[in-house]
RNA sequence: GGUGAGGUGGGUGAGUGGCUAAAACCAGUAGUUUGCUAAACUGCCGUACGGGUUAAACUGUACCGAGGGUUCGAAUCCCUCCUUCACCGCCA
C-alpha cells in the first residue's frame, strides 16, 4: 500500500497518476489525509494523559513505600479519572485507524512514469518482438488436439476427478511438466536465484501483504476450515518470506526462485480463451522474485525482463514484450511488461509472463525494510515474474512445432527430456 | 490428536508486580592505545507512531509470540489462541 506521507507530501501528482490507473475517487486521498491528521491528534491527546497515569503511578509506588497511604490513595483517584477519560479516546483511536487502513488499501500503487495511458489491452505496447513464426504444414490442429493425439493431457478425467479447467496429465505429457519445471529453474538458479519450496497454502496475513487481499478475495481458492487460500501464484508465500523483517544491507539483492502449482478460480472466461491449456483453474508455474534497494529496481527490472526474454529465445518461440497500459496493470503493480508467445495453431497470442516492479507497494504492506548507508530505515523495493508459467508454453511448443513425425522439442530440452521428439 | 516444557533485543541468555527498553556475554559499529592481517580498553548499538530540530540533540507513547483480563502499576499474575521442542498415538 503507499506510505500517507506520499499521498501527503504529493498529492497532487498522486491523483494524476491514480488517473492513469483509471482510479476514479481521487478525493479518497485527501480524506485518507485528513484521517491520518485526525488520527495524529488523537494519539497525541492519548500520549500527553498517558503519560501523567505513568508517572503517577510511579509516584504512588514511592508514596506506598514511604507508608503515606491517603496520599497514594488521593493519587489513585487522579489516576482512575485520567483513564476513564483515556477509554473514549482509544475507541476513537481504533476507529479512526481501521478506517485509515480499510481506505488506503483501496488505493491501486501508483504507475510509473513510462507506464502508457490506456484502458484495454490493444492500448498495450509493444516493446520487442523476436523468434520466426513457424509457417505450419497443411493439416495442423490447435494443441487440444494434439494433447489427444499424443495421450498428453486427459481433461475429462481430470473434470471427473476435480472439476473442469484441472487436467490430468499422463504419460509424455506428466513428463513435460516435469522437464520444464527442471529447466526453468536450473535455468534461474544458474543466474543466481535461490531455489526455494513454499507452502502452497497462505494465511491472510500473507495474502493481505503481497495484495492478493483484500482486492482479489474472489480469485483464490479458500479454505475455509482453517482460513487458508491456496496460492494463486508462488509470488505470494516466496515474497513472504521477507514479511516483518529487516534486512542486512549486505544480503542485498535477494534473489529467489520456486516453482509452485497455482491455483486460481478466474471467474468469467468463456470460449476459446478456456479451450485445452488456454486457462486452467490449476497450472504450473516457476517465479522468479527480487527484493532490491529502491535506487536499483529498474535496472533490476530490466534485467528480469531480458532474463526471461532469453529463456523464450532458448525455446525458440516467437514472442512479444508488451508494456501494459495503466488501465490493464495490477493493482499493486507500479509497472508490468507481459511476455506472450505466438501460437501458431491458434494463431493467437498467449501470455506466458507478466514481470513487474511494485516499488514499495507490497513491501509497505510487509513492513520489509533495510538500513541504508546512513542508518535510516526504508522500505526496500520487490519484484517478480514468471519464468515461466508451463501450460502455455506447452501449447505453443506443442502447435508451433508439430511435423508429421511428431513434435519436435527445442535442442535444450532434449538432454531433460531425454528425447528430442514427442511420437 | 494426547501429555509435558518453552516462546524476551541480530545471536546466546537473565529477569515472578514498581529501581527494566529490559542484566551479562557474543556479534556489529565508532574511537583510543600498542611498531604492524591481532589484542586490550572506551562509547554507541531494537522497532513503530508522535513532538522537536535545517539536520541532530532531546522528548512522549506503545511493543518482551498474538489478543483479552486483573492492578494505581504487568516481560513478570489470570484466560484464549498461535507456534517451537520432547515423548506418545496415528500416518505418506
Amino acid at each position: 500500500m503507499l506510505q500517507v506521507n506520499v499521498l501527503r507530501n504529493n498529492t497532487a501528482d498522486v491523483k494524476k497518476r491514480l488517473a492513469i490507473k483509471h482510479f476514479n475517487q481521487p478525493e479518497l486521498v485527501d480524506t485518507i489525509i485528513a484521517l491520518d491528521d485526525n488520527r495524529k491528534r488523537l494519539q497525541a491527546e492519548f500520549d500527553t494523559i498517558q503519560s501523567k497515569v505513568n508517572a503517577t503511578s510511579k509516584e504512588i509506588g514511592k508514596l506506598m513505600g514511604q507508608g503515606k497511604k491517603e496520599a497514594a490513595e488521593a493519587a489513585k483517584s487522579d489516576v482512575a479519572n485520567w483513564k476513564a477519560s483515556l477509554e473514549p479516546l482509544k475507541e476513537q483511536m481504533a476507529k479512526v485507524e481501521k478506517q485509515l487502513l480499510d481506505m488506503i488499501v483501496l488505493l491501486p500503487n501508483l504507475p510509473a512514469a513510462e507506464v502508457p495511458e490506456g484502458r484495454t489491452p490493444e492500448d498495450n505496447v509493444i516493446v520487442r518482438e523476436g523468434g520466426d513464426t513457424p509457417i505450419l504444414p497443411a493439416g495442423s490442429v490447435p494443441h487440444w488436439d494434439l494433447i489427444k493425439q499424443y495421450d498428453m493431457v486427459d481433461f475429462e478425467t481430470g473434470a471427473k476427478i476435480t472439476g473442469s479447467g484441472f487436467p490430468l496429465y499422463k504419460g509424455k505429457g506428466a513428463k513435460l511438466q516435469r522437464t520444464l519445471v527442471q529447466y526453468f529453474l536450473d535455468y534461474n538458479t544458474a543466474a543466481g536465484y535461490t531455489e526455494y519450496i513454499p507452502p502452497f497454502m497462505v494465511n491472510e496475513a500473507s495474502a493481505f501483504a503481497t495484495g492478493q487481499l483484500p482486492d482479489k478475495e474472489g480469485q483464490m481458492y479458500h479454505a475455509t476450515a482453517d482460513n487458508f487460500y491456496l496460492i494463486p501464484t508462488a509470488e505470494v508465500p516466496v515474497t513472504n518470506i521477507y514479511r516483518d523483517t529487516i534486512v542486512k544491507a549486505e544480503e542485498l539483492p535477494i534473489k529467489m526462485t520456486a516453482y509452485s502449482p497455482c491455483f486460481r478460480r478466474e471467474a468469467g472466461s468463456f470460449g476459446k480463451d478456456v479451450r485445452g491449456l488456454n486457462r486452467v483453474h490449476q497450472f504450473d508455474k516457476v517465479e522468479i522474485i527480487q527484493i532490491v534497494e529502491p535506487e536499483t529496481s529498474y535496472a533490476v527490472l530490466d534485467q528480469m525482463v531480458l532474463h526471461v526474454e532469453k529463456l523464450l529465445q532458448s525455446l525458440q518461440l516467437p514472442y512479444r514484450i508488451l508494456r501494459l497500459c495503466g488501465g490493464d496493470m495490477g493493482f499493486t503493480s507500479a509497472i508490468t511488461y507481459d511476455f506472450e508467445v505466438f501460437s501458431a495453431a491458434q494463431e493467437r497470442w498467449l501470455e506466458v509472463s507478466s514481470v513487474s516492479n511494485f516499488e514499495g507497494y507490497q513491501t509497505n504492506r510487509m513492513k520489509c525494510r533495510y538500513k541504508d548507508a546512513s542508518g535510516k530505515t526504508r522500505l526496500l523495493h520487490s519484484l517478480n515474474g514468471s519464468s515461466l508459467a508451463l501450460p502455455r508454453i506447452v501449447a505453443c511448443l506443442l502447435e508451433n512445432n508439430q511435423t508429421a513425425d511428431g513434435i519436435l522439442l527445442p535442442q535444450v530440452l532434449h538432454s531433460y527430456f531425454g528425447a528430442g521428439v514427442i511420437k
